[in-house]
DNA sequence: AAGCGACTCAACCGCTCCAAC
DNA sequence: GGTTGGAGCGGTTGAGTCGCT
C-alpha cells in the first residue's frame, strides 16, 4: 500500500482510510456525483476530484465485485482484448461489477502471459501441421457470438432474450438510442420476472447499478437501493 | 530466520475526449 | 472555429506480500 502524505495543494494521496470512504458512500449516496471536482469540497474530503472518482469507480459503487476471478470471466477477458485491445473500459462494460483498472490489473499479471504462452504452443502446432477447417471455424464462431449484443442494438428488435444477467448487461453497455434501450429494458423486465428466484443477493446489487446507469428506464421497485444493497444498511447510511 | 526477487494491486499521472461557452 | 474545464481512460508506479533459496 501507498504510504497516505499530502501535495503541494495540501490535498491527501496515497491509500484511503475508512473514514474517507465512509464520506465519500455517504457523500455520494445521498447527493450522487454530477461534479466530482467540487464533490471532495462538499463531502468534506481533502482529495482531489479524480482521485475520488477513482476510489468511487473502482471500489466504493454498489454492485462493484472483489476477488478471484472465474474460469468464464478470464475467457470473456482474453476474447474481448483480442477484438478492442487495451480498451479497458470497453471490456468492463461486459464484466458486471469488475472495473477497468481491476481488469487491467489482471491482464498484466495473470492473462497476458497465459495469452502469450497459448499463442506460442498455438504457432508451434501450426508450424508442424497445415491449417484444418474446423479451427478457422471456431474463430468465426468465436467472433459471431461477440457479435450478439450489438446486432441486437442495430436490429430494432431484439434478436434473442438475454438468459443471465450478464446478458443483459452486455447489452446495456452497447452503444444505444433511447428508443432501442426502451427494448433492452423490456427485455430486463421480463427477465427478472421470470427468473425471481436465481437472482442471489449479489445479483440485486448488479441490479441497482443497472439502475443507477439507467435509472429512467426502469420500473420504481427496482431503483429502491435498500431492497437490494444491504451493505448500506450496515452503514446506516440509509434514510 | 533472513534476504531477495517476483508478483499483486491500489493509486497516481498525463493525456484525450467532449460539451459548454 | 477556438478555448476552456471536467470527466474518463490507459500507462505507470511503488508499497506490501509471497515464495523460494
Amino acid at each position: 500500500m501507498r504510504t497516505p502524505n499530502c501535495d503541494k495543494s495540501g490535498l491527501r494521496k496515497g491509500t484511503w482510510t475508512p473514514e474517507e470512504d465512509m464520506k465519500l458512500i455517504a457523500y455520494v449516496t445521498k447527493h450522487g456525483h454530477a461534479n466530482w471536482r467540487q464533490l471532495p469540497k462538499f463531502a468534506g474530503l481533502a482529495r482531489c476530484g479524480k482521485s475520488c472518482r477513482l476510489r468511487w469507480m473502482n471500489y466504493l459503487r454498489p454492485g462493484i465485485r472483489r476477488g478471484n476471478y472465474t474460469d468464464e470471466e478470464e475467457e470473456t477477458i482474453i476474447k474481448l482484448h483480442k477484438r478492442f485491445g487495451n480498451r479497458w473500459s470497453i471490456i468492463a462494460s461486459h464484466l458486471p461489477g469488475r472495473s477497468d483498472n481491476e481488469i487491467k490489473n489482471q491482464w498484466h499479471s495473470h492473462l497476458k502471459k497465459r495469452c502469450q504462452h497459448h499463442s506460442v504452443k498455438n504457432e508451434k502446432a501450426e508450424a508442424s501441421t497445415p491449417k484444418q477447417d474446423s479451427l478457422v471455424e471456431s474463430n468465426v464462431q468465436e467472433k459471431d457470438s461477440l457479435e450478439v449484443s450489438t446486432i441486437t442494438f442495430q436490429n430494432s428488435s431484439p434478436a434473442t432474450s438475454p438468459s443471465s444477467l450478464s446478458d443483459v448487461f452486455c447489452m446495456i453497455t452497447e452503444p444505444a438510442s433511447a428508443s432501442n434501450m426502451n427494448l433492452v429494458i423490456d427485455d430486463f423486465a421480463d427477465f427478472v420476472e421470470e427468473n425471481t428466484d436465481p437472482i442471489s443477493a449479489y445479483s440485486w446489487k448488479e441490479l441497482y447499478e443497472i439502475s443507477h446507469f439507467s435509472g429512467e428506464f426502469l420500473a420504481p421497485s427496482v431503483t429502491e437501493p435498500e431492497s437490494f444493497c444491504p451493505v448500506y444498511d450496515v452503514l446506516g447510511l440509509l434514510e
